[in-house]
DNA sequence: CGGTATCAACTAACTGGTTGGTTGATACTA
DNA sequence: TAGTATCAACCAACCAGTTAGTTGATACCG
């Protein structure tokens, strides 16, 4: 029979996940070490052994959580609106990462942006750039400002309890209507 | 003479101040009362005496800052791009009911709004409505949507530094474009 | 194969410090 | 003097983080 109780990966994604609901439903200052480790049926311990600090296991799960995001939506340049759409509905899906990624902006500023999502941001603003110059894709704003239009209205998710995806294309497709 | 020293009033509103700064830096659980006392240079105990609790001070504080805004910023339904624009520029201007704002849904929850605020916001989606049955508005969508819309635009103030007024207002003028 | 040394995973209990909230005494004003 | 605004000191509960010690799997040795 293998082992089920000591496993160093498994107490780790346990603790993940019990971590993810505790800090997108109370915050940073609000999240309860204690709280953690009993959803997670391991002990408290086991978060410093393996994360450094409460800030250690918060900043872990939201680079996973991002990087699970940035690959699950891709960009799609030549269809903002059905990117933006998509972006949407994932938010509505996991309303958590949006939770965590608020909360991290809040309490933690607004220039400690995860290096995966300044990366990933890179990209995009290249591929709107790129889309632009091919004559896919209006003029009328910078790439930059485009796709913080776009990106911006998909959090729409959060901040208007009855927005539908129908709503956040149509506005997107008005945003960049020729 | 006119005492100074010993101003209910005074005290009140010294709290209210300190409360307002501690309460958006922090949030409702990261922010402290000793400091909010301290700040405001009196005892903690009149935090107690004033509001009953940490989160009275808090709601109250919201409330007032809610108030001031919507006096301070009226809707002008023939103009939208403007309203959209003059609420970033307050948003800009006074980062902190936006803090407040959004420390309150994550923390609260969305169903809990204020009071004050869900009376404004039925007024000026009549106000809205009003304008689309006189032919001055777009009626590409139903009054709360575009509402909605035309306030999220605003809160790019809040999620995008480097967002400007000109953007923002350029946006609702081509959202609501016939 | 049986015994045991080793080490990573895990735990219960604890610690030093902090927190929201209270209270009894004091100072001020009318 | 009566009433009230203010405060220093205090408290019980709580909290992040630590530690001394336990457990179980596995590698090693005779």
């Amino acid at each position: 029979m293998w082992s089920v109780v000591r496993d160093k990966e498994a107490t780790k994604a346990k603790l993940l996940e019990a971590g993810l609901d505790e800090f997108a439903e109370y915050g940073i200052a609000g999240a309860r070490v204690d709280r953690i480790a009993a959803k997670a049926g391991c002990n408290k311990a086991m978060i410093y052994a393996y994360f450094g600090s409460k800030e250690g296991l918060f900043d872990e799960l939201l680079k996973i959580q991002i990087d699970r995001m940035i690959k699950s939506v891709p960009i799609t340049p030549d269809d903002l609106p059905g990117y933006a759409g998509r972006l949407f509905d994932s938010y509505v899906d996991q309303p958590q990462l949006l939770r965590l990624a608020a909360y991290h902006r809040l309490e933690n500023g607004f220039d400690t942006v995860p290096e995966a999502e300044a990366v990933a941001y890179q990209h995009k603003i290249e591929a709107i750039a790129q889309a632009q110059l091919d004559g896919k894709l209006t003029a009328a704003y910078d790439a930059v400002e485009l796709l913080d239009l776009v990106v911006h209205m998909s959090i729409l998710a959060f901040t208007t309890p009855n927005a539908s995806r129908a709503m956040v294309e149509k506005a997107v497709r008005r945003l960049i209507a020729e």
